[in-house]
This record gives C-alpha cells, structure tokens and sequence, in this order.
DNA sequence: TATGAATGAGTCTTCATTCAT
DNA sequence: CATGAATGAAGACTCATTCAT
C-alpha cells in the first residue's frame, strides 16, 4: 500500500485515516486505540490496517506528513524571511502549533525517533539549520550556538507546551527567556 | 491504607512497593505493569493493590515520595547555599537527575498534576521560589522574570533530557543558553 | 463459474490460479492465504474469488485436478505395467510423491473427503481397484486383502510421510513392511 | 505456573482447563479457539493464559499429559506381558484409542514435534523400544525390523486412524496386514 | 494481613468474503 | 470480466482490579 493509492477512493480514505488518526491521538494521546481510529476515519477497522500495517505505520506516516508540512513552511521562511527574525518567529510559530501536533512531537522528542535516520526527518532538521546559520549570519543568534542545543530547546519546549498546556502568554515568556540566551549580547 | 500504616509489616511491606515501583517506572515508563512492581519488591500483587488501591495511587505516591525528597534538598539550599548561584546549581542538578526520575518528571511535565493543587508539589514550587527570589536579590536573576516560567522551562529540560536522553554536554549547552537568557545583562 | 470458462483468459485464469494454489498450499500449508495465492498466481483476489467462490472451492479444485491426473497416470499402469510389480510401483511412487502434493494428501485422508461421493475420487479409487485386482490375480496379493484397507495403509502413509517428513530410507523400510503383509506367504 | 501449583484450586482449575482443552481440541481440531476451551472448562480466559500463557503450551501440555500416561502404560506391558503378544496388543491399543487422543496424534505427527527432544517423548519411544526388543527376542517380530520404521508405522495409523475415521473393523483389516508384515515368516 | 488466582474488557492483527470502480 | 479496496468477525494475548484462600 503505497502512500497514494493509485485508485480515488483508497487514496481518499487514508487521508481520511490519516486525518482521523491526527485528530485522535493528538487529543488522547498515541495510546487511543487503531479502531478508535477508525470509527472517528468513519472505516472499517480493516481498512486502517489495509492502509498502515502496523500502529507503528500509522504513527509514522502522521509525523511523515506533519514533518513535510513543516519543512515547507520553514524553507519559505528560509528563503522569504527576514534573517534577523525568521529563525524566532519560526522557533515561536512552532511551539505555539505543538498542542495541534502532539503526536509528531511526543514522537520526535523521544529517543528512538532518530533524527538521523529517516529522510524527512533529516531534511526538516537541516531546514532548520539553514535558518539557523542565517540568523547567525545576520548577527541576531550567538555564532557558538550550535544546531543540537538549538533543537533540543526547540523539541523540549514543544513538548512542555504540549503536555503542560502551556497558554499563549507562558508561550511568550519562557521562549523570551530563551530567545534572551540565544541572542548577541551587547558587549559592554 | 494510609500513607503510614500501623503495623510494622505493612509500613516496610509499604515502602518496599514504592522502592521497587519507582525503580520499575523507571526503568521501563510508566506503562510496566503492576505485576512487574510486586515481583520487584518481593510481594504479591495483592499487596501492593492493598497498599495501593490503583495504579495512579501508586504512581501519585511516587511522586509525592519523591517530591518531598527534592523539598528538603532545596531547603537547605535556601538556607545554606550562595545567593548568587545556589539557584543555577539547582536547576542544574535536577536536569542532571531527572533520568533518574522519569516518573516525576512526566507526571509533573503533565497538566494533570496541577502544581497547586497537592501540598507536597505546592510546597516544592514555593521553596523553590524562594530560591529564586534569593538568586533575584543577589543580582543573579532578572527581576523581571517570575516563577510560573522558570519553572516551565526546569520541566521542560528535565521532561526533554529524560525522554531524549540528553548527554551531560548537551545538558550543559541548552542550559547554557536558558541560563543567559535568566541572568541581567550587564546594561551597555 | 464452470470449470470451463467461455472466454480464453477466464480459462488461462483458472488454470494459472489453480497452479498458484497447489504451489502455496503445498509449501505453507492449507492455511496460507487467498491473498497469497492470488498475489503468486499474478491476479486479483477477486478474480480467484470470482473463478472459486469458496476457498473450500479452491481446495476442492485442486484435489479433483491432481486426482484426475493420478487417475490417468494409474490407468496407464493398469493397461500397460507388469500386474505382478505395478501396484507395488503405484504404491511406493505415490507415497514418493506425497510430499509434492500435500493439499490432496491432507484433504483425501480427512473423512469429510468421501471417496465415495466425488466422481473423480470414484474414479479414482475404483481404477487402484483395478490395479490391485491384476495384482491379486497375478498371485502378488493375498487374495483376502481388500480394496478398503489398501486404500487406508496407502492414504496414511502419504500422510505420515508428508507430515513426518520421511525421508527415501524411511519410505522404503516401512512399505517394505507393508507390502511383505500384503504377499501371498511361501506356504511351508 | 508449575505444572503443579501449590494451591488446591489453582490446581483443580489447571486439571480441569487441561481437560476441556484435550477435549475441545479433540472434537474440533487444535484450531478451536482458547476461548472456546476456556468456556469448556467453565473459567475466564485470564485463566486459561494464566496457567498457559501460550495456545502452544497449553497443546505441549496436552502431550506431555497424555505421553506420560501412556508410558506408564506401556512400562506395564514391558514388565508384565507377554513378550510375544505385548507388543502388538499396545500397537492394536494405541490405534484403537487414537480418536480420543487426536491432539497428541497430530502433534507427534508432524516433524515439529521433535521425538528426540522432549524428556516425556524420548521415554515414551525408549519405552516402546523396549516392547519391541521383548518381541524381536520372543521371536514375534523380525530381527531386522528397527524402532524408527515401526515408530512411523504407528504413528502413520494413529493419524490416519483419526482423522480418516477407521472403524473397529478397518483398523484391524490394516493392523493385520502390518502386522503380518513385521512377523518373522516361516521359511519354507 | 498477605497472597496470588480469577476475571474479562480491551488491544493489535489476520483473513475470507463482498462490492464499487 | 478483472481489480483491489472495504469490511468485520475472530483470534491470541495483556493487564488492572477483585476476591477466595
């Protein structure tokens, strides 16, 4: 079962599953079970096995898909963006997003999803990176600031904001705090 | 089942449950059965559901156990510790133990466990407050920054180095960056 | 469906499904999935539904196939063979072959297959009859054997010998025992 | 679970599920669900997993049982009966009460069951061996008739036995012309 | 009180069969 | 006619919780 069916109808109902399954596990988490899935995709429980295997299949072709959405929002920014300031209207967009989005983030911050290993994955990361040296090059972002740290402050406070139920204001002050850390300081 | 019970037995058979449970929950997240607790502390699993009338008893326990534990060590820093980097050695040390204590750490990184509600974690989120506000009164905090973020941002990396496995190097780089981000900038 | 369809790719179907069949089944056992054969047959699983609409069809179809070609085969025998050695050379080659025809072998030994009922399995057994009777008459049986329990020693062990594995040496030593049951003895 | 648990209805529900399993698997097939045998033996399937925690122990368990058995009663015949007639009074036996032992007779059937491997199977044909030692020794049986052939024999119509549905009549028209086969022919 | 046996709802997954394309 | 997508009834197995010993 390839990603896009060749027939209208299959192709249809996994994005219907795949919606649905978004939808459910993103409110009760990836615990919900497959035919929870299937009766909010209104389909058989058959057929979300028909299309993904595996419960595994299912959550990783969800972060697939977000994963790609994701990449390219932040090349547009890459290429569109101000440098001083679309790494932070990035980082920020993004937390905020991360509660419609608790399963590809419960995923990514944990370890076994390796960022290394799948190519979305590696592309997403590297996007990243692009705006990072940008912002860098610009001077809004300390030049010893690595990647790793970066998408480690990026994943843990998605995660927080997700699971804590971070509101919009908690949002604005704990990543102005970051964003503090992470800027050029002054020099006396 | 109060939290001491009378009897010797009950009260060592109780304590003997929570030893394992927290090391059991630790090990393999919170999702390890009951069963695989009892066998750990050498009971039966009737015990320990006596002890415990639910699972979530038993991981609330845990927590507050533990939570206790990290109030006093606190304390003493309140009382006994330099002002000025009392509450970074703080911050910095929980991150480093928090893979030792997943279960805390994801039961208190989740909305559920409001932090006013208990005594135990409202105790803790006060004393560490007041380590904040003696960092605050040293000079070594913005004033400008209050304690619902400061403690977002101490789950959030405990909840991501735990769930990502962050190495001590990488602890210290995000901690780097959030760290700056906390301190008074020295004013141009 | 007849077992003759009109049109020529409806009967190249039939026929490539029915090779499939006998493939998978004999190699994964009777229990191996429609989709499997459907998949090693090259076709749609609604085309192997459409031609059998039963997988007991499907089975059923497979053993009236080989049955048949047995039945040939034996009748070649009885024209052609020596009667004193043919229905020795009948019994071990069939059990020789067991192993290439697992489907039928496990459906014939079970009672619900009535040699009795299906024409082809009629045929069958009553051309072995034939065979047996020129043995008989040619003094290499007993004359108070029975077709019966010729039948049964054959079909169990086919059976055995398919589902134990025996290999060549086995297959010899234990016919050899059976076969010196059915000889006239040397009177003494 | 120790085949023999230390409390008493622990240990009646043990029987009492090994019962209804040997004899659900026996009228319908080792296909029948668990929780068909766990409804047979009147407990919540919880039960039937506890003491078994695999479809496929509590099949070896059958075995075991029923191997066991019969090795004691074949010891009997080694030690009391006749060494002429002993030996194919158990094989007459054994076929006779192969229908109500289906379970173990397709079991050992197939090569899975490895006789060489399990304690109890390795008894059970050592102890047949024995039998047929006796025989040869009496003269009934021919010196260069080995264990494995007269094994396969045995199993061959047990199997066939139960699942062609031979009648008392059929096992002995077959038996007799086996058995006519082993026995030592007088030489003219 | 401690024990561990019993329970059964719930989980993932497979597969024969039907039916829209 | 052929196709393969959809269906849902099982099946094996797990686990929190209850209760007899």
């Amino acid at each position: 079962m390839p990603a896009q069916p060749a027939r209208a109808d299959a192709r249809r109902n996994r994005a219907r599953i795949l919606d649905a399954a978004a939808e459910v596990f993103n409110a009760r988490g990836t615990e919900a079970s497959t035919q929870d899935v299937a009766r909010a995709a209104g389909v058989g429980i058959g057929t979300v096995f028909r299309h993904f295997p595996t419960k595994g299949d299912l959550l990783r072709a969800i972060v697939v898909r977000d994963v790609e959405e994701l990449t390219a929002q932040i090349e547009a920014l890459v290429t569109d963006g101000d440098p001083a300031t679309a790494f932070f209207a990035f980082f920020t967009d993004m937390v905020a997003r991360a509660s419609s989005m608790r399963t590809i983030v419960r995923l990514l911050g944990e370890s076994g999803a390796d960022l290394q290993a799948d190519k979305p994955l590696r592309l997403w990361r590297s996007t990243i990176e692009q705006l990072l040296a940008k912002a860098r090059d610009a001077g809004a972002v300390r030049r010893d600031v690595g990647a790793e740290e970066v998408l480690a402050l990026l994943l843990s406070t998605c995660q927080a904001a997700v699971s804590a139920g971070w509101d919009a204001d908690l949002q604005q002050r704990t990543l102005g705090i970051i964003f503090d850390g992470l800027r050029i300081r002054p020099s006396p």
